[in-house]
DNA sequence: CCTCAAACATGATGCCCATCATATTTAGTT
DNA sequence: AACTAAATATGATGGGCATCATGTTTGAGG
């Protein structure tokens, strides 16, 4: 980790749009005095699992990822996170330690708020809470889903569905083949072939390693159970 | 839904010990005044994917599923709920429409808490809030495990992690193979060869459709990867 | 600019497990 | 007690997809 020497405001701060943990200008008033902004470079680890939670990160621009490694060596992505994503909370709360490890996908910045702090604004503001309770019951359903989805859905629709979202979430972001595996549950193999024939379907395009969405229907179509 | 004519008091209710909704005393005290005593038959539906949510239903006796239906006909257990569970959160919390069908596996009688009332009490009880928080926190784990559990675990292995999981739970509870199949994410066919493969190999007794842990240790080195 | 590991791409192989089938037993209902 | 739907139990079959293998291409770093 690295300490940005500028300590950058949350009131200035584009990810605050997106944070469920700036709820109102009161709250984000007081996260601004607590929160110590953090650089961490592509590939970086920012926790793992094992390690104490001592306080979450609110990610103000790059990308993280929650992963998991299997004892056979391969990683799962639980959640990926872009600006305004908040980091670290699930183990934080559960009063547990880290069950992922944490990722920074490209070069990062982070605010990371200590927890004694943090539980101090949820105390003080009791709608904060209420709302970034809303915003943990969503991943739960997303967890759920995806447990339901991978037994449900075959291996290509499990893919377009993931382009679909990952292109939603995080625009002309690019993925390895990897990457999308991780994320639907599959092998690359079996993605790569998923897309090539999407391609061959005229469903996306492929330019380099940026995948383009020519008929978003028919790729959502793929994707959702009959 | 059927309203019993006597009002169980909270106070001297026993799920209380294993709920996560009744941190405090003085939170106790206050949903004993606000919650509505009902009773459902075995196989009856406390609510159904689609519906608003109006409030959450705290267990004080019995056994409630939540379960998913994919288009195949086929259903999937999302999560068990005896004393002390809380059925209805997740949708209620994330304000939108139930994902889910909660069923009664058996006679249940649970205390409906209205919204309203409910949010009332998170405001003026930071404290249960955060406590209830970590119960959700606690879910989202189980699910996030139960995605990768999907992927890197044999089947066998998943229904031996099952059995054990519900006899930690719901000490002498009988199950179906359906049941547990639905809970494991596998087939009844599946789950019983591989009851049948554990009771060869004297992990297992079966009597009628209660099963006997003889051997825990070796169950457990079944369902965890190497 | 060159190097080399990583990513892309596609084919061949095998096996886990869902599916279907069928016979038997259990348990809930009239 | 009779009846019937559901649950148990086991065998046979096939397909989806992980795995392995091999060649090509890309792109990041010295």
């Amino acid at each position: 980790m690295t300490a940005t020497a500028k300590k950058d405001s949350c009131l200035s701060c584009e990810a605050r749009q997106n944070s469920a943990l700036c709820s109102s200008p009161d709250v984000v008033r007081v996260i601004d005095s607590i929160k110590v902004n953090c650089h961490y470079k592509a590939g970086q680890t920012i926790f793992q699992q094992g390690q104490e939670p001592l306080g979450l990160f609110a990610v103000q621009s790059g990308l993280v990822k929650l992963e998991v490694n299997s004892h056979d060596g391969h990683a799962h992505t639980l959640r990926i996170l872009g600006a305004g994503g908040v980091v670290g909370y699930r183990s934080l709360f559960a009063r547990e330690p880290y069950k992922a490890n944490a990722v920074a996908m490209e070069d990062t910045n982070l605010c990371y708020i200590p927890k004694t702090e943090l539980f101090q604004v949820f105390v003080e503001h009791p709608e904060a809470t209420l709302n970034f309770m809303q915003s943990i019951c969503k991943d739960l359903r997303s967890a759920e889903e995806k447990w339901v989805d991978q037994m449900d859905k075959e291996a290509s629709e499990r893919v377009a569905e993931a382009i679909l979202f990952l292109q939603d979430h995080f625009q002309d972001q690019k993925w390895t083949r990897k990457e999308i595996a991780q994320w639907a549950g599959t092998t690359p193999e079996t993605v790569m072939r998923a897309l090539s024939q999407f391609e061959k379907d005229g469903l996306i395009e492929q330019a380099g390693r940026k995948i383009i969405i020519l008929n978003r229907a028919g790729l959502y179509s793929k994707a959702a159970q009959i």
